[in-house]
DNA sequence: TTTTATTACCTTGTATCACAAAGTACATAA
DNA sequence: TTATGTACTTTGTGATACAAGGTAATAAAA
């Protein structure tokens, strides 16, 4: 394995440990729907797939993070609209301390 | 479920994304030992157990990221010291890029 | 001498989860 | 009626963090 396939699986890697939380901002932002979602991610270069981000929505939905309901598309299917829930509010609020913790522990970790 | 263990199992994937990356980084410092390695990723509040990190150096050596060799330690059994490679060193400062990337990806979502 | 403590390394089984790939279903246009 | 686009879902696979337990070397205590 090359250098950089082992980069690719860390990025891979990095991406897992942060998507629930981008997830929840995206949504406390304003409801929305998977496809939609999945988009706003791959502008922001945080790339995802289909497989990826359902199950998630289903898992944060079981754990109280979420709500949905259905709305009809101008165009195609019905949409699952996803909200965040109080409680999602709070997991939000204690990903971004998790988050900044973080970020200092590498910071400190490379710069010393 | 509560909001408390969802976030314990976010902050382990968080944590899961950039263990490499830590591992890489205070090796390219000084060669250590897993036992070390492991005990300063706890003072930095990375908390890992043996069960993970020794799996991994292995994984990176056969990458070929680390080298090892034996060393007597004073008290005790010998010693794996560990050593970055040439190859370890450029995947370190891949990761440096994808680690900024990421971070910046983070706070283009949370601050819009 | 035997036991205990300390340090260090390693392995096995389990659960989680990202992804690839494939499928289902609805709406609209050709 | 077929094709296209959109949207949601599921299955199988591989990777890997962790819990738990094991092995081994050294030194101090009983």
């Amino acid at each position: 394995m090359d250098v950089m396939n082992n980069v690719e699986n860390v990025k891979t890697q990095m991406r897992r440990g942060v998507l629930e939380y981008c997830i929840l901002s995206i949504l406390s932002k304003k409801d929305s729907y998977a496809s939609s979602i999945l988009s706003e991610l791959k502008e922001a270069r945080m790339i995802v797939v289909e497989g990826t981000i359902y199950p998630l929505l289903i898992r944060q939905k079981n754990q109280g993070l979420l709500t949905y309901r259905w709305e009809e598309s101008p165009q195609g299917p019905p949409r699952k609209y996803y909200q965040i829930t109080d409680k999602g509010r709070q997991a939000l609020a204690e990903m971004d301390s998790a988050w900044q913790e973080i970020v200092e522990t590498i910071r400190l970790l490379r710069d010393r």
